[in-house]
DNA sequence: TGCCTGGACATGTATAGACATCTTCCCAGA
DNA sequence: TCTGGGAAGATGTCTATACATGTCCAGGCA
């Protein structure tokens, strides 16, 4: 019978390492079968029901890949991608320690353009929500945030008080979330954004278009413009490693 | 006893679910506390493992928070932010149907400098591998990529062939992946910029720099700078909402 | 030759029961 | 009044068993 690792924990935990160390090892390679679980009952000497949860999580986590009335085998390495999470801007710049404002430039409810149209997926022609806020760090115009909000969702947007509330915290109660679409672009500042962002004219910004959706529906089209003053990014640990 | 929703699926997402519209619905709000598993069973009419099993599921994904001895409560909402997947250029140029070529400018082991012995945290001076490379998309320059590698993990670094590797795929076998830091910034491209790109003087630029770690120690330091023809982006589905 | 059906085997789910571990709280004894 | 101990109740783990569902293949029948 195998030995499993001497590590602490459940037992559970401790099939998962010694099928991760196998892997790791390059014992079992990509692509290749794993030992069923009813293999692994007898290598090891623990329940089926033990195997299967272990095997169960480390599908989950992406290190295996398993087929019912097949087998299980060793997924793919993990690509070598990152992942950058972009936090709301007001508790970004508070976390930093430094005073936080919010400029209301404009909040109104419109019709949509034909792109913003195309954008939210309508296909009749109805109000959204819009806004332009202004976002300080230490009185540094810092962003520039245009959103546009799909009516349906949150029908109030054009009536809310945000310099009380942010529109983050805002959204975040009356819309749950499902899917996000992002794309940053350097741009040139023009004549508007230079002046808004208290930068020279021609300074390099970032750009950064979100869509959301909460299921299959558009919630909200955004536009956040940054003053090369600022970067974006944050530190992540993949949970998918060990 | 009361009814579990009439959805497809094994029971164990019934009870996901049912927990779920409950959360949803605000009839259990943050914090408050959930029926106990004794409770569900008895409520629900399913045996405890299967309870178990969905409580455990909705733990990991965030929407409950357990207590060994005290109980489960309903886990604070999720934070409104988002998370940008960001893959290998190579694949990503192709994945659009374009054609890749990269170009190695220079490979080399090189002394750091101060500022890259405090980026890899090395007490002592080590020579580090050092690339960089301009990659192509249908023989246009969309981004440089410098990379200083940690000669620890990846001895070797400076003779490969990267015309027949791929930087990232060379570095994805050779070190485990564990923690990444990163920053995007806009930046003026300065003439030796621009004229690898093929821009023209003073274009926006998007800059990544990005750490990345094997355990506690530094693996490589890198230095993307984009084409302002090029953006970064994806989407991405949260797997903690439904 | 071609189909198709049954058996072997894999994973997936569900249950009952037992014991472990942890927290809270009440009550008896000092 | 203070304190220690134990009961109660919560989650955490493990097992044995049963049945469901899916895949694959070999052997038999047309």
């Amino acid at each position: 019978m195998a030995n499993l690792p001497e590590t602490a924990g459940p037992l559970y935990e401790k099939v998962k390492d010694y099928i991760l160390d196998h892997i790791g090892s390059g014992a079992w390679g990509k692509d290749q079968r794993v030992p069923s679980e009813h293999e692994l009952v007898s290598m090891l000497g623990v329940s089926r029901m033990t195997v299967h949860r272990a095997l169960r999580e480390l599908t989950s986590d992406g290190h295996l890949i398993r087929i019912q009335g097949v087998g299980t085998f060793v997924a793919p390495p993990k690509p070598y991608s990152t992942l950058i999470e972009i936090v709301d801007i007001a508790s970004e710049i508070r976390a930093r320690g430094a005073r936080y404002r919010a400029d209301i430039i404009l909040l109104e409810s419109l019709q949509p353009s034909q792109e913003l149209l195309a954008a939210f997926d309508f296909a009749t022609r109805k109000p959204v929500g819009h806004s332009m806020i202004l976002h300080h760090e230490n009185d540094m115009p810092v962003m520039i945030e245009e959103r546009f909000v799909n009516s349906d969702l949150a029908p109030d947007y054009d009536k809310q008080d945000f310099s009380a509330v942010t529109t983050y915290d805002f959204l975040q109660k009356s819309t749950p979330l499902t899917e996000v679409e992002q794309v940053i672009a350097a741009i040139t500042a023009d004549e508007d954004t230079a002046r808004m962002l208290a930068l020279e004219a021609g300074a390099p910004c970032l750009l950064l278009h979100r869509r959301t959706w909460t299921g299959s529906t558009v919630a909200t089209v955004n536009r956040f413009t940054y003053s090369s003053r600022y970067t974006l990014g944050s530190r992540y640990a993949p949970s998918a490693f060990r």
